[in-house]
DNA sequence: CGACGCTTTCCTGATT
DNA sequence: GAATCAGGAAAGCGTC
């Protein structure tokens, strides 16, 4: 096992970097980022590129966004199937479709279809991509993404009204209490020092606030995480370890895994901050403790 | 300094 | 078989 390493190495890697595209690069997550589409009723970005020039990353967005919005599991499709950029997905046949989605495919390959000659896009969708505007803000963003690099990240960009939050839910106190029974040096991990820490927010940022932040800045969320109901604080992730890397690199710590980190979240249901969705992988659901997430809470 | 809250780490077992 | 889920247990760490 690779613990405790300072830096580089320390993070089950193979499995996190496996959640971004072939392609993940800085530029590559400015001009997909910039058209991340916001989930839930958003706009869809899909609609004004043509699907020939999406990349592998934006095929499984098109693939998620069409299941969802004909409310099929998206657990009922092999995504790894479809694992290809635009240009090979349009090469499709029907038949290949239905090889790859079941009885999905049929549906999946009209959405493309539609998509491909209903589209009032430009003809150059990739020249549509780069928003100047944004692009200095994602880009400070998604460089944090990449392994190697350790600059500033997601959170610094944040607005601080949700940073400097409030408590901004009453304590239950109903949390579970250790009951340490005695010293017991099985472990000892030094962790990386805890050099610099944020001073104007004492209390820090709380897990649930950092993934609420996430759902509610969808410009900064290259498709990391995403509302499934976003009247009933429904979301799941989608790059797991991606999410996980991001909250690591936030509380310094740079051997976070999604393992450590749904342990964290579990705790929350005991508390209320989060409601346990039974049945479906990845997905939570913000409680009557949870603040600020709400569209009627802005 | 100690209590406490909030994770973090580790682990075993179950489920998908 | 790999991921993920469920929690128990205990340690770490910052606040109060």
């Amino acid at each position: 096992m690779v613990r405790q390493n300072s830096c580089l190495m320390s993070v089950p890697s193979a499995s996190a970097e496996s959640q971004l595209p072939a392609s993940w690069s800085p530029h590559y997550s400015c001009t997909d980022a910039s058209t991340m589409v916001p989930g839930y009723m958003g706009r869809l970005w899909m609609q004004d590129t043509q699907p020939q020039f999406w990349s592998k990353f934006q095929v499984w967005e098109w693939l998620q966004q069409t299941l969802d919005m004909h409310q099929i599991d998206a657990s009922s499709i092999p995504f790894q199937n479809f694992d290809m950029d635009g240009r090979q997905l349009c090469s499709l046949s029907f038949q290949d479709f239905t090889r790859a989605a079941g009885t999905v495919g049929p549906l999946l390959y009209q959405s493309l279809t539609d998509l491909k000659w209903g589209s009032t896009a430009g003809q150059y969708g990739t020249e549509m991509f780069t928003p100047l505007d944004i692009k200095t803000e994602v880009e400070e963003f998604s460089c944090s993404m990449l392994p190697f690099k350790d600059d500033s990240y997601f959170y610094n960009s944040l607005p601080t009204d949700l940073l400097d939050g409030k408590p901004s839910f009453p304590t239950s106190g109903a949390s579970s209490s250790p009951n340490p029974s005695g010293p017991d040096s099985k472990k000892q991990h030094s962790r990386p020092p805890t050099t610099q820490v944020k001073r104007h927010n004492p209390r820090g940022t709380h897990l649930w606030e950092f993934i609420r932040d996430i759902l509610l800045n969808p410009d900064r969320n290259p498709g990391l995480i995403k509302w499934e109901d976003r009247a009933e604080g429904v979301f799941r992730f989608l790059k797991s370890e991606a999410v996980a890397q991001l909250w690591g690199k936030k509380k310094n710590n740079s051997s976070m895994t999604y393992e450590k980190l749904s342990r964290a979240m579990r705790y929350y249901y005991k508390r209320e901050i989060l409601e346990r969705v039974d049945g479906r992988r990845l997905v939570y659901k913000f409680g009557r403790n949870a603040r600020g997430w709400k569209e009627s809470d802005k």
